[in-house]
DNA sequence: CTCCGCCCTAGTG
DNA sequence: CACTAGGGCGGA
């Protein structure tokens, strides 16, 4: 794959964004790591190519070089030395977390996409889901003429899969998810307009949409959405807590509000931000099982 | 409100 | 073959 012929320094550290940790914490799937190391990132509207370096990073977009969309998407304006201070006095102990993986962030992207990538998250694994995605793109997704990312397609939007049927979607692999995506495509969701209500509402009314349960809402709310305090509860997370910092929600079985008890009480601590905090924890427990992910400091 | 079987598929013990 | 992977749904 060639290189851009005009990229872009950005001296920001990875302590300040770790770029790969964001790739593949299981926020975004729609992305290829190049032998040497470089990342190529598509979403509903833009390419990304990446060079990630310790003191910094090589960078170009296309159609046209967009600092101000590479800067939205891994939401730079949050001060993640604020969050790290913030977070050691809630819970002294969370600094072997951060410590794990510093520069990791939750990422800005479209609740469209988001929607699509997390109803395929059910009963899944992030490497499962990125085939998934990337055969969706393969047989739907706009192609780019990029010189330096050939054959890439962008992220279909949630309309574009009214072209598939369920039987074309279970053939690309969806399986059982494959029905709520096609009603989900027909449904004409305005996402818009959804982006301006209350939190709360936004979080029922995804709800109320097919394959949409608590933890599927709760991605979207924080991947898509914005919502920082939104915290999917996984079974990752659940371990946290329950050996951490509530041992009586253990014995519980996991139903809907045993959902709610567990997220308010990591909620109650960690703060507004819990949604990152969230983040953390989820990365450091799959790093520890996995193959290491995060650089080490 | 809670419990339970089921839904697709790929990988593991 | 049984079981699990970052759930959700519908019925009892």
């Amino acid at each position: 794959m060639p290189r851009p012929d005009r990229r872009h320094w950005a001296s920001i550290p990875s302590s300040v964004l770790n770029i790969e940790a964001c790739l593949t914490s299981g926020q975004t799937f729609l992305w290829n790591r190049t032998e040497s190391g470089r990342y190529i990132l598509a979403t509903e509207s833009f390419l990304a190519w990446l060079e990630p370096h310790d003191d910094g990073f090589w960078w170009a977009t296309w159609p046209t070089d967009r600092w101000d969309m590479l800067e939205r998407f891994f939401a730079l304006d949050v001060d993640l030395a604020g969050l790290y201070a913030d977070w050691t006095e809630r819970d002294p102990g969370f600094n072997a977390y951060i410590a794990a993986c510093p520069g990791l962030r939750i990422l800005r992207q479209n609740p469209e996409t988001t929607l699509i990538d997390f109803v395929c998250s059910s009963c899944n694994n992030v490497e499962r889901i990125q085939g998934m995605i990337r055969r969706l793109a393969g047989a739907v997704g706009t192609e780019c003429a990029c010189p330096w990312a050939d054959s890439q397609r962008l992220h279909p939007r949630l309309t574009t899969l009214t072209l598939l049927s369920e039987d074309d979607l279970r053939k690309l692999g969806f399986g059982y998810r494959a029905r709520y995506l096609v009603q989900l495509s027909r449904l004409g969701l305005d996402f818009t307009s959804l982006a301006g209500l209350p939190r709360a509402k936004v979080r029922a009314s995804l709800m109320r949409l097919p394959g949409v349960g608590p933890k599927v809402a709760d991605c979207i709310r924080l991947f898509g959405f914005g919502h920082d305090d939104a915290v999917p509860v996984d079974t990752h997370l659940r371990r946290y807590i329950t050996s951490r910092l509530v041992p009586s929600l253990a014995a519980r079985s996991m139903t809907s509000r045993t959902y709610e008890s567990l997220a308010d009480a990591f909620r109650g601590i960690m703060g507004p931000y819990s949604g990152w905090a969230q983040q953390y924890v989820y990365a450091f427990q799959r790093r520890t099982l996995r193959s290491p992910q995060c650089k080490e400091r």
